[in-house]
DNA sequence: TTCCGCCCAGGGGATAATAC
DNA sequence: GTATTATCCCCTGGGCGGAA
């Protein structure tokens, strides 16, 4: 008998020990790992969310939610607040890093990461990725026309990537028939389909060609080293690496000074001495030049150490011509540029004509006194001229039959709203209000439509002879949520009095 | 859900001060 | 004479709370 009971409990744990052991989600394979083609981490998780036959709504706030550790971001998620967050998805934050670690507690699954820049986040600073989905049509027709699993790689999302580098075209970022830009996640993800009105994202079929150049084809090949080797390396770069990595490349060039590197570069030297003394990070679009000017991708600057330097210099560059200028030459290159139409400052001619500005300044006090005055008027003036294009600008907009937000001029015309506030408040705030104007006045004579249908279906029911009840007048009604608004029972109570009901 | 206002962080460039 | 660094300014973009 204890025998028996023996192995029925051995059976049990075995059996609880099988359960404990299982995952909530199924272990689906994530396409492209090791390839630059990886997908991403949103597209994953709308996969995941297809083949458990759940809205993508409730993966988020009922099974990943519980499994996050930061509070503000569990709760949001849990009330399914999606779209503060989302972006940071798929790039190299603390939002990826819980969203990964979550799914890969979830799935079973260690190599999730891979479907971020996680890996990478040492190299990168922030701003990598673009705020919404990109795509290219033609390869989403592709695969759908291949029956392959339809997802969206990682590599489309980077700002840098602006063209498919298959098809040349550049990459979509709006829905063709909603017009609208994607996020990243939404309770009604669907890879491949707009989450807003459905659409297929393939179904564009004006494409914008444009022939990669060879910058895109080098940003291309970086990114695509990056994503493929993403999870196939044990030691990944942290923050010190761009300080490393320069320090080590002054020594193996011989290069006593962050002023010959910077110069080397074609970079400004305070803006390389911070990177070299690890106080600031480059970004991306930074980190691209360097790797350019040596001839290395990023890749082969991190792991290929031995990998020979293809540095290109420029034979008049800034510090070859230093020592051929004489005190008479600075004399007349000053005059020059006194009556210049354009004038710079004595920084900058002084590194054009390859002399130092204390020897300008001992010699030519006046001349360096007048060049410093016409540049700085010449500052004021440009500034000036700025700030009347933008007042301009506003006051077009002003003048709109349609007003529109602040934000949306901001778009529309490539100025900041800091910008546009610094240089005109006042104008900014007339667009504001008007906006808001116009807002309201479209919800007032929405709410008068919505009051006369009202009206209307009771008076038509009541003539039908069936009760106007509330139930039967939304049926009736084209938004079926209407009736929990206050002001909707209202209007529904005073047609009812007006027909006699009590 | 969208927009706005405010604050903050960080990158990049220019320049003056300082160090060697 | 030359190189480095501190500081300032500009710009962009994210975070957050509040209002509609």
């Amino acid at each position: 008998m204890n025998l028996i009971l023996s192995s029925l409990t051995d059976e049990q744990g075995k059996v609880e020990n099988f359960l404990s052991s299982r995952t909530e989600l199924y272990n689906i394979k994530p396409i492209g790992i090791g390839t630059p083609y990886v997908e991403s981490l949103s597209s994953y998780i709308s996969r995941i969310a297809e083949d458990h036959n759940l809205a993508v709504s409730a993966l988020l706030s009922k099974v990943i939610a519980p499994m996050l550790n930061i509070d503000y971001l569990k709760d949001q998620l849990s009330q399914g607040i999606i779209k503060d967050t989302s972006h940071f998805i798929n790039e190299n934050s603390p939002v990826t890093l819980e969203y990964s670690n979550a799914l890969e507690l979830l799935t079973s699954r260690d190599d999730l990461r891979s479907l971020t820049m996680l890996n990478w986040q040492g190299i990168f600073s922030k701003k990598l990725f673009s705020r919404y989905r990109k795509w290219c049509p033609i390869c989403l027709n592709k695969i759908k026309s291949n029956s392959k699993i339809i997802y969206e790689p990682l590599i489309w999302y980077i700002s840098d990537i602006k063209k498919c580098e298959v098809h040349e075209v550049v990459l979509h970022d709006k829905c063709s028939n909603c017009k609208r830009n994607l996020p990243f996640l939404h309770k009604k993800l669907m890879v491949g389909y707009c989450q807003y009105c459905g659409s297929w994202l393939g179904d564009n079929l004006v494409f914008n060609k444009k022939n990669l150049t060879e910058e895109d084809t080098f940003i291309y090949q970086n990114y695509k080293e990056l994503l493929a080797n993403s999870s196939k390396q044990s030691i990944y770069p942290t923050r010190v690496f761009i300080s490393n990595f320069l320090n080590r490349l002054m020594k193996k060039l011989d290069i006593r000074s962050v002023a010959k590197l910077a110069n080397i570069l074609e970079l400004n030297p305070g803006t390389v001495n911070s990177w070299v003394k690890g106080r600031r990070q480059p970004s991306s679009e930074s980190l691209l030049k360097i790797a350019r000017k040596i001839g290395l991708t990023i890749y082969e600057m991190i792991y290929d150490n031995n990998k020979k330097l293809v540095l290109e210099i420029k034979k008049d560059s800034y510090l070859q011509q230093q020592k051929s200028i004489s005190i008479s030459e600075i004399e007349d290159r000053l005059k020059k540029e006194v009556n210049s139409k354009e004038p710079k400052s004595l920084n900058r001619i002084s590194k054009e004509y390859g002399f130092y500005i204390d020897t300008a300044k001992r010699n030519f006090p006046i001349l360096c006194e007048k060049v410093t005055e016409n540049f700085n008027s010449y500052k004021e003036q440009k500034v000036k001229k700025r700030r009347i294009e933008i007042e301009e600008k506003l006051k077009d907009c002003l003048s709109k039959e349609t007003p529109i937000s602040l934000n949306q001029f901001s778009k529309d015309n490539g100025i900041t709203l800091k910008t546009a506030k610094t240089v005109s408040p006042n104008l900014c705030k007339k667009v504001v209000k008007r906006y808001e104007e116009y807002i309201h006045e479209l919800k007032r004579q929405r709410v008068q439509i919505i009051k006369r249908e009202i009206k209307e279906i009771v008076n038509t029911l009541h003539q039908k002879g069936i009760y106007p009840s509330s139930n039967k007048v939304q049926e009736n009604l084209e938004n079926k949520h209407l009736f929990r608004k206050e002001w909707v029972k209202q209007a529904w109570k005073e047609a009812l009095e007006s027909l006699g009901y009590n």
